[in-house]
DNA sequence: CGGTGTAATATGTATAGACAAATAACACCT
DNA sequence: AGGTGTTATTTGTCTATACATATTACACCG
C-alpha cells in the first residue's frame, strides 16, 4: 500500500481539472476499485463548494472517456474494463522513418489503371469494371527496404487520383492530404515471405513479415484497400493505453 | 457530390445530440473539410435557439473526441487527423475463442516461482531477487493450439498470485478480475517459429507467427509482462476506427 | 406473500448570466 | 515600414436555477 495522503486534493489548474484529477487519482490508484460508487453530484458540490453543473460536467466527461458508468437514481460507479483496448498509432511511414533519424526513400514499382477485376472486387467492394488504380511501391529506411505497399484505389470515389502518377509522392501521403474518410478497419497478421516479397524486401525466402491491412470508407463508399508488408526485424507496432482514455 | 439537403437538421434526440449530429455529419461527409472554421458559439446559439452553454458543451465534446480544434478569439476548426490511429481490442482469449463458436482449451505448461534473474529484470523492471512467478501456458481452439502465453508476474505487486496455481484458470483471466492497472504498452511483431515454439504450437519450424507483447503497470509499479505467440494462419488482430473517436 | 402504485432521489438536459483569459485585428507612434 | 499598445471578439470556466426522466425503495392492497 502506498500512503493514501499522497493524493489528497490537488491544487493546480481549474476546479474542473482538480476534481477530475482527484477522482482519476483515486480510481487509478485502486483506492476506488471497479464497482465502487463514487460521490453523488451534490456531495462533490459540498466537498468542492461548486455548482452541480461543474460536478456534472466532470462526471459526464469521465463517463465519456469510459472510466466511470452512470446510472440514474443509483449513482456513478467506477467502470470495470471489459476488454483490453489500446490506441494504436499507425503513422505515415515517411514520418515514422524520419523520426528514427534515418533517411527515407520511396520507389513506385507498378501503377496500373483498370476496370475492377474479380479479385479487385473482393478486396474493395466495388462493382466489376469500375475504374480502379492498383499501385505497388516500396518504402526504404536508411537504404534498406522497410515496407512493401500494395494498394487498390477506388477511382469513382477519388477521381483526382487519376491525374497523380505517384512516382514521387507516395499514395499514403497523397491520400491523407486529399481524401477525408469516415471509417477504417485494420487487420494485423504475420506471413512468411514468398519469393517475390523476399526479393523486393531483400530478406530470405520464408522470413516472417508483419502484415498490416487497412480498408477505408467515406460514408460507406469504399475508398481504398492497402496492405503493408514489413520485414519482422525492422518494424514493430506499438500501442499504448491508459484506462482514462488519454494516451 | 451527394445532395447537401440530405443532412439538414436532424430531428431525433436531445438538442445537444441534434447539434452534434449535424456538425459531425457535415465534417464526416467532407462538406466541412479539415481546417474549415465552424460556426461560432453565438451563431449556433441563433441557429438552434439554444443557450451558449449548450453550444459550448457540444463543441467541447467534439474537441475532446479530437474531431475539432478550438482556439480562443479565432474559433473552432475541423481538425486534420495527424496519424492513423485506431482502437485496438485485445479480448480475453477464452472469450475470443468461444465467440468463434469453437471449444476453448487451456493447459499450464510450466509454473516457476523464483527470485528475479537478470533476464527477468530486463523484462519487468524489478530488482534482482525480487519474487516473481514465471508462467508458460497454451490456449487451444477446437483442439488446435491457438496461442502460447509466456508471462512474468511481479509478486510484490500482486501477492495474491502466490496462492494461485493457474492449473485451471489462465493467468490472463485471473488477472483481469483481480488486478487493476493504470498503464499498458503493447508491441506487435512477427517472428519465425523456432523448434520449441513449432513443437508446442504444432506448426512447421520457420512458420510465421504473430507476437503480441504487453507490459502492465499500476501507478508506475510493474505488474506483469506477457508474450502471446499465435500461428499466423489462426489469428488476426482487428482494429476499427471512426474519426469521431466513437468505435 | 406477491404484485402494484407512488414518492423520493439522482442524473440528464437546458437556460441565462457573469467574469476571466487569450489573441487577432487594428490604430498609433516612431 | 516596422514595432508597440489597445481593443474587440471568442472561447473557458463557473454559478444558480429549473424541469424532465429514469429507477430504486417503500408502502399499500389484493
Amino acid at each position: 500500500m502506498t500512503s493514501p495522503s499522497k493524493l489528497r486534493a490537488s491544487t493546480a489548474g481549474t476546479l474542473h481539472q482538480r476534481i477530475r484529477n482527484d477522482i482519476e487519482g483515486r480510481i487509478l490508484s485502486g483506492e476506488w476499485p471497479p464497482g465502487y460508487r463514487l460521490p453523488f453530484e451534490h456531495e462533490l458540490m459540498n466537498t468542492y463548494s461548486c455548482a452541480r453543473m461543474t460536478a456534472n460536467k466532470v462526471l459526464s466527461a469521465l463517463a465519456a472517456s469510459g472510466l466511470v458508468e452512470r446510472r440514474r437514481r443509483a449513482g456513478s460507479f467506477v467502470a470495470r474494463p471489459k476488454v483490453h483496448s489500446a490506441v494504436l498509432q499507425i503513422p505515415d511511414l515517411k514520418a515514422e522513418v524520419e523520426n528514427r533519424g534515418e533517411q527515407y526513400g520511396y520507389e513506385l514499382l507498378e501503377r496500373q489503371q483498370r476496370g475492377a477485376t474479380r479479385d479487385d472486387r473482393s478486396r474493395l467492394e466495388v462493382h466489376l469494371r469500375e475504374p480502379v488504380i492498383a499501385l505497388r511501391c516500396r518504402h526504404d529506411a536508411a537504404g534498406q527496404p522497410f515496407a512493401l505497399e500494395d494498394r487498390l484505389l477506388n477511382l469513382s470515389a477519388v477521381p483526382d487520383a487519376a491525374t497523380q502518377d505517384f512516382s514521387q509522392v507516395s499514395p499514403s501521403t497523397w491520400l491523407v492530404d486529399h481524401v477525408p474518410w469516415t471509417e477504417a478497419e485494420h487487420r494485423i497478421s504475420a506471413r512468411n515471405a514468398d519469393e517475390t516479397i523476399a526479393a523486393e524486401l531483400s530478406v530470405e525466402v520464408g522470413a516472417a513479415c508483419l502484415v498490416i491491412e487497412r480498408w477505408t470508407w467515406r460514408s460507406g463508399e469504399p475508398i481504398t484497400a492497402v496492405r503493408f508488408t514489413h520485414p519482422a526485424d525492422l518494424y514493430d507496432l506499438v500501442a499504448r493505453f491508459t484506462p482514462s482514455g488519454r494516451a
